[in-house]
DNA sequence: TCCATGCATGATTATATTTAGATATTGAGA
DNA sequence: TCTCAATATCTAAATATAATCATGCATGGA
């Protein structure tokens, strides 16, 4: 794996890896918006809001343009939500095996 | 979203963001093998490798078991792959769109 | 039983991240 | 021009993460 690559991989999961920056997307999955939606959706401080754009801009997965006195945030490449989803489907399969483990213990026991 | 399944997201997300990570995962995409040979593969100490095999036990993505004195690891759900590649596809969709600006940068300046 | 091997765990230090508050910047309107 | 509104940036403190070194623990062989 070219260490250029595997750098970029690293800043990509990293930029996800933050319930903030998670909740920032699910509101964009929706549409473009601006910051001062996005503060009373993730519920956060405006600097601390900021600060989570700024991670996403840098992991080149949103991009923002000014409107007058706003500032609008949209995801660049929508296949970052395919990538989010599978995410989800990792976890899924994983509480659906847990769950089956805690069927067969209690089969034991019964 | 749920709160619970957030923070699982977060912490598989986190699991995946560090190159150490990465390599380990890497190596298991051949098959499963020992700590003893994850060491030289990533290139760092026993007790560095041993935390982030930790790191990735505890986001459910590899289990272990002991073998006499070695210790196993492999991938719990392949799924996992699927998931890095789709990071792949993200980052190169990503390299595409910056080379055809700077393509486009160096056709105006000609 | 004693020792060596393979690995995990704990402690420590250095560094990075997160958050909140303060300040700076930009644009719109009076 | 002055002021306000929306957002970004800076700063400081709290917390989390990473790497290294030391130690502990289980297993197999002498």
């Amino acid at each position: 794996m070219e260490e250029a690559i595997l750098k970029k991989k690293v800043t990509l999961f990293n930029a996800l890896a933050h319930p903030l920056r998670l909740k920032i997307l699910l509101k964009l999955r929706r549409g473009s918006c601006c910051v001062c939606e996005i503060i009373p959706f993730v519920g956060s401080e405006q600097s601390n809001v900021s600060h989570h754009l700024a991670i996403l801009r840098n992991a080149n997965i949103v991009r923002s343009k000014k409107r007058g006195l706003e500032v609008w945030y949209e995801v660049i490449d929508p296949v970052i939500f395919e990538l989010i989803d599978r995410a989800d489907a990792c976890i899924m399969e994983d509480l659906r095996t847990s769950r089956k483990m805690l069927e067969e213990l209690a089969k034991q026991e019964s």
